[in-house]
DNA sequence: CATGAATGAGGGTTCATTCAT
DNA sequence: AATGAATGAACCCTCATTCAT
């Protein structure tokens, strides 16, 4: 009998260890051996899971997406009665509690596109922003798609510029102006 | 002097050259060799004009943010007088016809975070923030700072979602949200 | 003792099995995994019946060499009677039915003297070597060593040969050359 | 201007100073870091001259090939008239002499067959074989292939044996026994 | 007895950088 | 100023081996 361990399960869990090591440091740039220090295994462990050092990083692509959606997908029940600020604000607060999430994966979107061979996972991270619209979609009861992707841009965009200073733009300030553009889109009827 | 001059502008040559490459391939990923091959010149050479390679991005990131700073001005030149639509139009012109420029944006922003020792740097980008929201409000004649940081938002957002999928979202239907939008907020008195 | 009976059995099972995967790949360039994966048993197991990858070539140096001493020696009853042609025949035909026996032989003369510590191997395998000029005098009914050294030489230079090209040189043809050499050898009175 | 080196030259310095190396070690068994010690140079130099480690192993079948062959045609110069015991004296003379490199053909033999793609390698070494035949051919004056092929198999498994145990079989015996031979040979007709 | 998870030294190779020319 | 040869630390990865189960 082997030493007794679930292989997929403490597989699962390096890879929830390498998410944030990964983000921070950047594929490029961060070694293997400094993956394994930091999860405190040896190297020899991280090839007996992972055989190559992209397929770490592919793995992590899809677990991350995965484990995001579910998440949103959660946080999106019980606000339908909501009015729409309610649910702007729902949705931003969910921004701010994730916001590292959130910037992790605009790490993870430059990462990849600068991978060779990197197709699939660009179709996957494609799929998931698709994902990201059909959920806000649902959240909000907008059905605009167009709408929908422009909310992402600002999330996105704003997880950006907070890289850089988080001083410059706060998530709340946005929270009000978008919420006041929902008012006036509820409010006309517009071309969107 | 004439050669102090020569030397400064081979210098400014090279860093323009370098653009591309380092932010397509990424600092860490790209190797000096792959930098000087890409540039015709030696290693040797790349050495003689900068003393490391993290100089030379960090340089970079100076040049790549005061060009653009520079040109964005440029284009913000007479239009003064149009409406608010034609001035949105000509703002999302401009990012469409330098779309690769915030996609490099975004990946010097990525980057410049991973960078051990990047303080300098990211000051540097935070004030080319700043400089935006100065040239857009100029430009757009609202001078609601936190409106103004919210359609960087939307550009940088945008344009990270087109590095992975250049479909999903256009920047012409991003523009015509917008023009929508600001026709109502010219219209009303909104708390921003 | 039926374990140790059974221990013993496997291991020789095993061995017997590792003398192709080892010879074809190299003792160098072969790895304990590999042996693992080939003989479908798990490295553990490997170690179960022997302590270091150095004491399975050792162990089947031992057991290659025994193995076709003894299966040379089957060979060569019953021929006494015969004409030296018949016995030159018999031996080459017995040296084509085992080609790779002898080619393995050839490699393994390679590993060994490339093994640090190998002096006990190439012990054996001088100790092997001696036994064929045995078997050999036995079988031909010729007496001079250096005779029938010279054909153990032209037994290994032949499948030497054709490691690299089997149409260079057939064994068909040196039996024909050894035969006339050999009718001429008894006709006459050399000096060996 | 760079540094002065004679790149082809001192690539050429290299290659011949890894044969013994090569042999000796065996081309799995010895590491980069090995060769780069024993050569005096780091391992970046190694890789500044040869792309991988199989770069130099098929360099130097080459390498050692053509130089071989280069040195056996000035040997058989001048032979031509003595009789055939002389040409044969001379023959294992010149084997004797350089029986570190028939030893160090049967290693490269068995490396090269062993070697991941490695059917230009063999090709190599059996056009050379091809050549050590025509060679033999004008220098003993005996055109039967067959006989000449044989010859080969006499060095290449003497010298094989050699390597296990150098007294087990003496090359001045050997020359001998070949002489006699080819006395035989042409006293008679035979059908080779 | 048998397994395969775990280790970290060492494999081939690339790297940023230095420096003789 | 410009070159590219030279370096050796550090890269990704594989290895023989150990050991808990």
């Amino acid at each position: 009998m082997p030493k007794i361990v679930n292989h997929e399960k403490y597989k699962a869990e390096i890879l929830s260890k390498c998410v944030d090591i990964l983000a921070r440091r950047g594929y490029s740039a961060v070694s293997m051996r400094e993956i394994a220090t930091e999860l405190e295994v040896s190297t020899g462990t991280l090839y007996h899971y992972f055989s190559t050092k992209e397929d770490i990083f592919k793995e992590l692509v899809k677990f991350v997406l995965s484990k995001d959606i579910e998440e949103l997908q959660v946080y999106s029940k019980g606000e339908e009665n909501q009015s729409i600020e309610k649910r702007v604000d729902a949705l931003f607060n969910m921004v701010k509690a994730r916001e590292s999430y959130f910037q992790n994966l605009l790490y993870i979107i430059c990462d990849v596109s600068r991978l060779k061979n990197h197709e699939e996972e660009k179709q996957l991270i494609a799929e998931a922003m698709k994902e990201y619209v059909t959920i806000i979609t649902k959240h909000l009861g907008i059905t605009n798609p167009n709408l929908n992707r422009l909310l992402i841009s600002i999330i996105l965009g704003t997880v950006g510029q907070r890289i850089v200073d988080r001083e410059a733009i706060k998530l709340e300030e946005v929270t009000e102006v978008v919420k006041d553009f929902m008012g006036v889109v509820l409010a006309n009827t517009f071309t969107f």
